[in-house]
DNA sequence: ATACGAAGTGGGAAAAGGTGGGAAATAATA
DNA sequence: TATTATTTCCCACCTTTTCCCACTTCGTAT
């Protein structure tokens, strides 16, 4: 299971080191997407895999012939990329997803569960503080009628 | 599977180099189709095969109007031109296509699963941006059909 | 404290990918 | 048929990517 936070450099290769800790589970080859939140997801190819399933053709139908469909693909799989797990294991991040949430030296790499989240280090940070403060207010909220 | 998005050049001979990545599944041979949205598909001779037997077989259940399915099919299969890709993976674009979406100098050839897209660079550029508005209800929609 | 190994970072050289252009071949026109 | 235009094929350049090696840092064991 993929956990913890790590703070990593993307260099000016685009090369970002996986954490040590997820080499194994992640193996040699994973997808890299845009997500909601000022983020991107990587994907292990198992995951990956059932992601893309849910997209592709099951009923014998063409699925361009919807335009949601259409526009849901493009979106899904247009800006995804695999990339190969280098021999010391780092990978690529592709232009046109890096510029899409401002990467720049520090990456936080987050593990959640069966994915990892890559995030610009001071999004992260602010993030989590918004969460801190949501968390607090949350229980406060929680703890007044009692 | 056809994924990710390459910007790339159309030159005055209307040769426009598929991706690297993309060349081994694409074959020595493509067919290049008129789309709906602003764009052009590019489909696998493989995919070809089941995309135009769909379209033609008038006894499966397509949810169109005949008059509407006719009219659908003279505007893509009447269209599309089968082309073979060159030595160093380039292929050749109609004028007829290339003038329909107005496509000049930069291209953007996105994998869409199991086809390929080329957009004018700036049209795509403006459709993801639209895009961009829809990503969170989009990924609602593929958490939510487990 | 020192030595060692693992992890992360950086950079240079070689290879691959992408682009452009000219020559040969084919088609078109007078 | 001669000439011109268009298409196809091939080669060369340049940029980007890939591969490999080396340095550094940090933790751990001796």
């Amino acid at each position: 299971m993929l956990i913890g936070e790590y703070i990593h450099t993307i260099d000016e290769k685009n090369r970002v080191s996986l954490p040590a800790k997820f080499r194994k589970e992640m193996g040699k080859r994973v997808v890299i997407a845009p997500a909601p939140d000022q983020c991107l997801f990587i994907f292990t190819m198992k995951e990956w895999t059932k992601v893309s399933s849910r997209l592709t053709d099951h009923n014998n139908e063409l699925s361009f012939l919807k335009s949601d469909k259409r526009s849901f693909n493009r979106f899904m799989l247009g800006r995804a990329s695999d990339v190969e797990v280098d021999s010391i294991g780092r990978i690529l991040v592709p232009d046109f997803l890096k510029d899409r949430i401002g990467l720049k030296n520090k990456v936080a790499l987050v593990g959640v569960g069966d994915r990892v989240e890559i995030w610009n280090d001071k999004t992260w940070q602010a993030y989590k503080e918004d969460g801190e403060k949501m968390a607090e207010s949350l229980a406060e909220k929680l703890g007044s009628d009692k």
